[in-house]
RNA sequence: GGGCCCGUAGCUCAGCCAGGACAGAGCGCUGGCCUCCUAAGCCAGUGGUCGGGGGUUCAAAUCCCCCCGGGCCCGCCA
């Protein structure tokens, strides 16, 4: 495949100094820079840290670089020297012949290939299945389409998973709820228009929340503690709230039997039970639970343009008896203990013994200074398993399934030391591959101003929520500028809006920070958005509407060295890099801002330079095809960030 | 008590892992630009002890140490 110019310049100088100074390529290409001013070049070597060592001077090192691009046949570029920096410039005049070649032939620009490609599986979102998606949610799903996104443009082969969760204590109390309903939730769900997982997720809360204030008054009964008055109170807050948001007579039923019932906790207890020993009619009954909340939430997933190869249920781990062999091998393991009288894992000791004296696994698994953990237990006293127990199955399970070098879970950083207790425990059983190359790519939470999120309670903001209010200001707009287009166009546009504006908010800020979710900010479609680069894109698409197909031979070199131009030209060529940096960095943000920078580029330039009234064609040619390569790289980046291109808004 | 993450302009953030040539965007605020290719745009102005203090270095927002502020985590929960 045809590179493009810029690519192939960086790649032949990077190898080019890498050879001179002895250094791997890697290092050498995240020292190169951009020189702070235009004038000097587009490229930059801080060649001042090599010539102290005694690698070789900089007249070597241009020296060198000089001969490399002779040898690759670039003559497009040009290396001075400005004091310890090596400078390279690339002049637009003769680059473009390149661009105009690649253009001619590819659609979208491409991120060069890694040469390492691997077999990956990233899982992601695994929202449980007992409410719709909210905020959170679609940070992580965001994150996770995105990188799978990045890293199958790179060449890797990923395979993304959706894991649910569907043994415990959550799905459980909602299918209680059900249960007391006696009814089918799909079906019912269906016939009174209500989305099925915002109605499993209103049986949930108010199920939960009867319980909770059932268990509280009898707890007030007994003790006479008047200080938990005020709980209560705040629950039957919660209750009537919920009482206003669904239907009437199941609320009515539920509140009658929760109050009737001697002991719910139990009764949910058990039914949790037998649902892992896979008994009917508890089987069927939480599985159509699940699976109703599932339809709900996949319908949001595919508004939000994220998919899966596969959904792995975590009972089905408990049912194939997976989990029962983990234990079996766990057992037999030397860091096998007895914790507390149930069956654990002796992750302080495996520490101890195997971590303190090996430092490059301790390295790998990033241990902190004064780490201290408990043994993980695996099995309760009543024979039931524990999620990290079954996690550790699941995480075998993923590897298996898709022969996987690398696994990526994508999960809060709150579960920080969950997923390293995890890591730990696998070790600790022998399966140190898995455990090495396991990745938690954590991220900080997504919060609201005010009022901590609460799905418990059904006090959430749905991710639903949020879209429908984007949309609708997306709409207005879209209405005001396209008065004569049909509803369903205009419908469909504010929806890629709305679309855009989300998924580019998630994925604009880096993992590590938290994320205040704000709506007003949020609905302001303006710079530094998602729908400014599909409105950039949608210019772009507009002038080449209006200009026609682009006369690359009509081009006249010479045009294309104005300062403005040849800077865009420049910026729009860094794209494969860029991209093929943020894939291997797992760093999204990288293309997300660099996106910003071209189309900030493209519309300052747009402003004072006109394609279609350009009476001289050689430089009419050149701007038509800076406006279509700007329109590809633009278009590219969105596909990769997981964003509709919009031809026209 | 211990550990992890975050702290850069009034606000939201990029740059830090891989130290380099004057610290960047957007929002906000002030003023300007549509008989002309999409004004969801553009131009000009405004704004910073890079949380604080030490250290390493020819060079520190970036690396190391201490301190301060905020968040999170330390269950026979998931």
């Amino acid at each position: 495949m045809a590179k493009d110019p810029y690519t192939r310049l960086v790649e032949a100088v990077t190898s080019a100094i890498a050879e001179k100074v002895g250094e791997d390529k890697q290092k050498i290409f995240y020292l190169i820079g951009k020189p702070p001013r235009e004038e000097l070049g587009d490229l930059s070597f801080p060649a001042v840290r090599y010539e102290k060592r005694g690698a070789a001077t900089v007249d070597e090192l241009i020296q060198a670089i000089t001969d490399k691009l002779e040898e690759e046949g670039i003559d497009y570029a040009e290396v001075s020297r400005a004091g310890a920096y090596i400078n390279i410039k690339i002049l637009a005049e003769r680059a473009i012949k390149h661009v105009a070649n690649m253009l001619k032939e590819y659609q979208r620009l491409e991120l060069p290939k890694t040469e390492n490609p691997q077999r990956l599986v990233v899982e992601h979102t695994s929202a449980n299945p007992i409410h719709p998606m909210h905020m959170g949610h679609a940070r992580n799903a965001t994150i996770g389409d995105t990188l799978s996104r990045l890293l199958r443009a790179r060449g890797h082969l990923v395979n993304t998973r959706f894991y649910v969760d569907d043994v415990g204590k959550q799905v459980a109390v909602a299918a209680y709820g059900v249960r007391i309903l006696g009814i089918d939730p799909l079906e019912e769900a269906e016939k009174r228009g209500i989305k099925p997982d915002e109605f499993i997720g209103w049986i949930y809360a108010v199920t939960h929340t009867l319980v909770d204030v059932k268990m509280l008054k009898k707890e007030i009964e007994e003790s006479g503690d008047k200080s938990l008055r005020d709980k209560l109170d705040d629950l039957l807050l919660v209750l009537k709230d919920l009482e206003e948001k669904g239907p009437r007579e199941y609320f009515d039923r539920l509140l009658e039997h929760i109050g009737r019932v001697e002991d719910p906790e139990k009764e949910i207890s058990e039914l949790m039970v037998r649902y892992e020993r896979g008994e009917e009619p508890e089987k069927g009954l939480v599985r159509r639970v699940a699976e109703t909340a599932l339809v709900g939430i996949q319908a949001t997933l595919d508004r939000m343009n994220v998919s899966f190869d596969a959904w792995d249920w975590e009972s089905d781990l408990v049912w194939s008896s997976r989990v029962g062999r983990l234990i079996e091998e766990a057992k037999k393991s030397k860091y096998f203990t007895w914790y507390k009288g149930a069956e654990a894992i002796d992750i302080p000791r495996f520490v101890k013994e195997v971590l303190s004296r090996d430092p490059d696994l301790r390295k790998y698994f990033k241990l902190p200074r004064g780490f201290e953990i408990p043994p993980l237990i695996l099995r309760r006293s009543d024979g039931t398993t524990l999620y990290t127990t079954r996690d550790m199955a699941y995480t075998i399970y993923k590897f298996e399934a898709w022969s996987a070098d690398k696994v990526y879970n994508v999960i809060g950083a709150d579960q920080r030391l969950a997923q390293l207790q995890l890591r730990l425990a696998l070790a600790a059983i022998g399966y140190v591959r898995e455990a090495v190359n396991l990745v938690h790519y954590d991220y900080e939470l997504v919060t609201l101003p005010g009022k901590k999120l609460s799905s418990r309670r059904g006090r959430i903001i749905t991710l639903d929520n949020i879209l429908e209010e984007l949309k609708a200001t997306a709409w207005i707009e879209v209405k005001k500028r396209n008065p004569d287009k049909p509803d369903k166009w205009i419908n469909d546009t504010a929806e890629k809006i709305a679309i855009g504006a989300i998924r580019f908010k998630m994925i604009q800020t880096s993992a590590p920070k938290p994320i205040v979710f704000s709506v007003e900010k949020a609905l302001d479609l303006s710079e530094n958005s998602g729908p400014y680069l599909q409105y950039t894109y949608a210019r772009a698409s507009s002038i080449l509407r209006k200009h026609g197909p682009v006369n690359y031979e009509a081009i006249r070199p010479g045009s294309c060295n104005d300062p403005d131009r040849r800077r865009l030209l420049i910026e729009a060529l860094r794209f494969p890099l860029t991209a093929a940096k943020a894939a291997d960095d797992l760093a999204p943000e990288q293309l997300a801002v660099y996106l910003l920078r071209l189309a900030d580029m493209f519309n300052s330039w747009y402003q004072k330079d006109t394609v279609i009234r350009e009476p001289d064609p050689g430089a009419r040619e050149c701007k038509a095809l800076l406006v279509e390569l700007v329109r590809n790289v633009i278009g590219s980046g969105l596909d990769l960030l997981g964003i509709p291109v919009l031809e026209r808004m």
